[in-house]
DNA sequence: AGCACGCCGACT
DNA sequence: GTCGGCGTGCTC
């Protein structure tokens, strides 16, 4: 009897919103083509997928099976762990695999064009020499060797040049004299005078050294305790062993000073920067030059938890807490809980770093699943900000500045002194109104009301954007008495000119910095000492150093304190520890006054004292009292359709059919319409699940939303799971 | 998701 | 008599 001859089976993963892989029929594929992108006949058309698994047979018929057109071997295969990675994420999130390989790879490795290899890694220009002589000096993490394997010859140099990020290549250029006197940005210097570490920081890192392999570290420090100077020190590590390090930061746009950081430290590394807003093509290189070990450092925000390492030694996540870690639309990943996840399959350690750790991980922490780093102490010679609440009930107040913030600020003029005032509340007014007819400015499109800004003359809505020019009069009476209520950052600041008419006021918010260079701009007047008043909202927040900056004026904060969702106090305590991390740096003493209502509010208490543990503590008491998370596990059904009705149907079938299968371990609650229920024309609601264990919740979740996928709904229904919801 | 096929209303 | 509405079903 002949054996019949096995034709190899390639398993691919292609872009569409279903969950299994594709067999294909591949006559040379071995297991080395594991990981590497195809192009497959796909209906009557073509597609590019990404090989997940090698196969003897399928389960689909022979004659069924067509033949791949082509197959990719230019770029290196993506690694088993990396697809391992993307396969977690899949079953996790309940998502599609071949929508989380679009998600994953970056678009240049999206398609797989039939070679022509016109594009391609810088890097591959290098003679094997080269290379070998680069990955040497990369293992010994020795910057002068690896200067030396650049001078080696002057095409090799080209090519290790262009390797590098370009303001640093020019200066190493300079260094070595191969540009001559050309122009150039200064020389950076390589290493040179570490800072010298605190002793807190010396026994942290004294710590974390005696362990090894896969550990989850949570560096709980005080705004100011030099987390990054940690962060430094343990990359620096890593990368003289040879490995390479993932750096996990919330928004890239907004830490181009960690980024400069991190340059000026490793002169030497190649250093890979990871972000959405990034070109194609330079992320495409990026992604490529992790994949092949080239890069030493990644830098990155979320979706650079993709970045394939195949020599990794260390992740960082800066900021744990920030929800822009979470994706809030698509497929919802938590770029946090990944990285955790990759450490433990890499059996390397990941550091989790905030000053206001989220309560999920601060629970770990506290129960010991985490290791808890501290810092407790400024790192520079200077004390915590003062922190103190205005009550505001006894106090007039004029456009929300009441006295004692006027006199603080009138004091921080007086001395040369940089201000803050906060306030989480772009646009001039938050709405329009008649007090004749009780007409308000509404958004046509949405359940929310439109925004006046005075700047441009538009009532704009901040939930889907639509503009229209502010009427003179009331458009359902004519009263021509409408008045814009309550107060905004633009509101605030013409108040803060009147009043100090010989300061420099400057607002920040995203009006102000709509673009990066915008931002960039305003940073740098700021840090140039061009203004004296500053009024931001949350884009002040986060992590940049302010020399001059002694006092922060919180307004308006209450507005978050009664917000239904549970998480609210978590964020709001977070936000203020941030902000009021701004005040006081280097030799000046910080302020921070927060105005309020309710000075007896216990959050407001431990805010004066700065006791995280003290508010984590009573957060968490009552988090568990009413069996919210941590302490249970969420997934979110969220429908959304021209009609509520249409959306809340379509719960109500859904839970039905959960009950029919679910155990009591699952705890159903009602379908609800959304807080902002109507956005962009469209009606939201939604459908909260709980359970004890993850486990038990996951496994229903599998069954469940198979069969409603299975089911058949109107054509103008969308639903989407959210595993780990943050927003209930 | 696309993109077919497949049956019922207003037009050259 | 056709063009076209989107309901349903499949894609290795």
């Amino acid at each position: 009897m002949p054996i019949a001859p096995v034709v190899p089976i390639v398993q691919v993963a292609l872009p569409l919103p279903l969950p299994q892989l594709f067999d294909y029929v591949c006559a040379d594929a071995t297991a080395a083509d594991v990981g590497r992108t195809v192009r497959v006949p796909f209906g009557r058309g073509e597609k590019t997928g990404l090989i997940f698994a090698l196969a003897a047979h399928s389960a689909i018929a022979p004659a069924q099976l067509k033949s791949v057109t082509h197959l990719q071997r230019e770029t290196p295969a993506l690694p088993p762990d990396w697809l391992a990675l993307v396969s977690f994420t899949a079953r996790y999130y309940h998502a599609a695999i071949g929508e989380v390989v679009a998600l994953a790879l970056p678009p240049g490795l999206r398609r797989a064009e039939a070679s022509d290899g016109h594009d391609h890694d810088p890097l591959l220009e290098l003679t094997a020499a080269g290379r070998e002589a680069l990955a040497a000096a990369r293992r010994n993490s020795r910057a002068l060797e690896l200067l030396r394997a650049l001078a080696t010859s002057p095409p090799l140099r080209r090519s290790a040049l262009r390797a590098l990020p370009a303001g640093q290549a020019v200066g190493e250029a300079l260094r070595r004299g191969w540009l001559g006197s050309v122009d150039g940005p200064r020389q950076p210097h390589l290493g040179g005078a570490l800072p010298a570490l605190t002793a807190e920081q010396t026994a942290v890192l004294d710590r974390f050294n005696a362990a090894q392999g896969f550990g989850v570290w949570l560096l709980a420090g005080v705004t100011g305790s030099g987390k990054t100077e940690v962060y430094l020190r343990l990359a620096a590590a890593a990368l003289a062993a040879g490995r390479q390090v993932l750096m996990l930061v919330p928004e890239i746009a907004l830490t181009p000073q960690l980024e400069a950081r991190v340059e000026a430290r490793f002169p030497a590394a190649r250093i890979v920067s990871l972000h959405s807003a990034l070109a194609e093509g330079a992320r495409t290189r990026g992604f490529v030059s992790a994949l092949s070990g080239d890069a030493d450092i990644i830098l990155g925000t979320r979706l650079a938890v993709f970045t394939p390492l195949p020599r990794p030694g260390l992740i960082l996540v800066d900021e744990e807490h920030d929800a822009s870690y979470k994706q809030q639309e698509g497929i919802r990943y938590s770029a946090r809980d990944l990285a955790i996840w990759r450490a433990r399959a890499h059996d390397i350690p990941v550091v989790l770093g905030s000053a206001t750790p989220s309560l999920e991980s601060w629970r770990h922490a506290q129960s010991g699943h985490y290791h808890l780093l501290r810092l407790k102490a400024r790192a520079v010679a200077t004390t915590l900000p003062t922190v103190r609440t205005v009550d505001t009930r006894k106090k007039p107040l004029d456009e929300g500045i009441s006295p004692d913030l006027q006199r603080a600020l009138a004091e921080r003029l007086a001395r040369g002194e940089q201000s803050l005032v906060f306030l989480n509340r772009r646009g001039y007014a938050p709405v329009l109104a008649c007090a004749a007819c009780g007409w308000v400015s509404r958004c046509p499109h949405c359940s929310a009301n439109s925004v006046v800004h005075l700047a441009d003359r538009q009532l704009r809505c901040h939930h889907c954007g639509s503009a229209s020019a502010i009427p003179r009069a009331c458009p359902q009476c004519g009263n021509q008495d409408i008045l814009p209520f309550g107060r905004g950052t633009q509101r605030v600041e013409a108040r803060l000119i009147e009043l100090f008419p010989t300061a420099r006021v400057l607002r920040i918010d995203r009006d102000a910095a709509r673009t990066r260079r915008q931002w960039e701009a305003l940073l740098a007047r700021i840090a140039a000492g061009e203004a004296d008043i500053l009024v931001g909202t949350q884009m002040m927040a986060k992590g940049h150093d302010f020399p001059r900056l002694t006092l922060v004026g919180v307004v308006g904060a209450d507005a978050s304190l009664h917000a239904a969702d549970f998480r609210a106090p978590e964020r709001l305590f977070q936000q203020l520890m941030q902000v009021g991390g701004r005040a006081g740096r280097a030799e000046l003493p910080g302020e921070v006054l927060i105005q309020t209502e309710y000075p007896e509010h216990p959050l407001y208490r431990h805010l004066v004292r700065q006791d995280f543990d003290a508010f984590a503590h009573s957060e968490l008491t009552e988090r568990h009292a009413a069996a919210f998370p941590p302490f249970s596990h969420q997934a979110m059904l969220r429908a959304d359709a021209p009609d509520l009705s249409l959306a809340l149907d379509f719960l109500h079938s859904a839970k039905q059919l959960a009950a029919a299968s679910a155990s009591p371990a699952i705890r159903l609650a009602d379908p609800v319409p959304m807080r902002l229920t109507r956005l962009a024309r469209r009606e939201r609601a939604q459908l909260l699940l709980e359970a004890d264990q993850r486990g038990a919740l996951q496994d229903f979740l599998a069954r469940w939303l198979e069969a409603l996928r299975a089911q058949r709904t109107h054509h103008e229904l969308r639903w989407h799971i959210d595993i780990d919801p943050l927003e209930v």
